[in-house]
DNA sequence: GGCGGTTTTCAACAAGCGTTGAAACACAGT
DNA sequence: ACTGTGTTTCAACGCTTGTTGAAAACCGCC
């Protein structure tokens, strides 16, 4: 379960920390301590700290989007030719990081909560969003567009950044739906978040980029 | 224009430098020297550096939360009784921050990007959030129960976690967008996000809260 | 059982941090 | 001109930070 060689200790234990505290809110001490190694050590296999967030943020980022991309080109196989819904690309796009058990793989949920931190920061974004995943969003952003052929560019962007938002605060796991809802939603609970994100996200580009009534 | 008082650019400065780089990434000298004053200055003014971010964060809270609820009851006197619209309650919601020209105050930029550092962050969002909006936000979900009879509590603030999590990202002003868009939406043109998030967010609502037919 | 290379720790560095007490300044009221 | 009060700066404190070079421990191999 826990991860055996101290190397992966450390990156284990950085993704935790960053992803609860931020890049400047984690001493190299406070990840080599939880890892149970001394501090020069993480430098010793990563160099300088800002190397180990970049291996951190890097090291599942291609698992997720195999995962991802394998799930949309699954459905468009099985749509063709007419190609898939709206729901099933908004499908392909959230379920691979399901996580259905809610006690998962805890170093995913740290990691998803790193990316809502990345994505959410104008530093940081700009520095590690593009390179690694604006490949992926684009091949969906070119399904949405087939499945929505009367929609404009400008619209499709929008109401991505619109599903990118609600899976953003998703991601971030910050327990705010908890406290509002006085316990009828968790934010922990990945599949209620897609139940209801699917549903809605596909509602609103059909509003949005198909032609009104 | 600028602030005048000492105390004033403190917070200011304190305000934009938060925003950028979080808490721990901003450190008092930098704020004092953006500010052109001494780093003791902040310690008179504020105490603590925690406090200093308090006050920041609490220094518009209340001004954002008049300006939303009379928003709200504007809409609710003018389409009395029937009760207003989903789309008219989200307007509501979003438009009294649209900061309409697009180099309006730079303050309440500042502003809105740390109320989305704070939002999405769980540390610090359970200190911060709750105290400062959670009124306001059990006044506008309200009024979409209101608006929506047939909806869960459920549905109902997954839906709101939708729509709060496309209005942090818009806040973030991440200029994501603009990149994978290539230019063709850019983050800092709220009146363009608000335009395409209304429709959006409101045809959500309707989907996941109304009868299926 | 000693050797070579990798891994891990130890001990320490200079730099920068938040914070503080006392001194200097500004300036109103008398 | 003097005093008193609220601001602002100065200079320094103790501490933590990221980083480093050298020593120690580990381990497969001859």
């Amino acid at each position: 379960m826990t991860a055996t060689s101290k190397r992966d200790r450390i990156l284990d234990s950085a993704e935790a920390l960053f992803a609860e505290r931020g890049y400047d809110g984690v001493t190299l001490r406070q990840i080599a301590s939880q890892a149970g190694v001394d501090v020069a050590l993480a430098n010793y296999h990563f160099g300088k700290k800002i190397a180990l967030f970049n291996a951190v943020f890097e090291r599942r980022a291609a698992l997720l989007n195999e995962s991802r991309l394998e799930a949309l080109r699954r459905v468009q196989e099985s749509a063709a030719p007419a190609g898939p819904t709206v729901e099933q690309i908004i499908e392909a796009f959230l379920r691979p990081l399901e996580l259905t058990q809610e006690n998962a793989d805890p170093g995913w949920r740290h990691y998803l909560a790193l990316i809502a931190y990345v994505n959410n920061s104008t530093y940081w974004g700009k520095r590690m969003m593009s390179k690694l995943f604006d490949d992926l969003v684009h091949e969906f952003i070119d399904a949405l567009r087939q499945a929505l052929p009367q929609a404009s560019d400008r619209d499709l962007y929008w109401c991505y950044h619109n599903l990118s938002g609600a899976l953003t605060l998703t991601f971030a796991q910050t327990e705010r739906i908890d406290t509002l809802s006085n316990g009828q939603c968790r934010s922990s609970d990945f599949q209620a978040a897609y139940d209801h994100m699917i549903p809605f996200v596909a509602a609103g580009f059909r509003r949005v980029c198909e032609p009104g009534e």
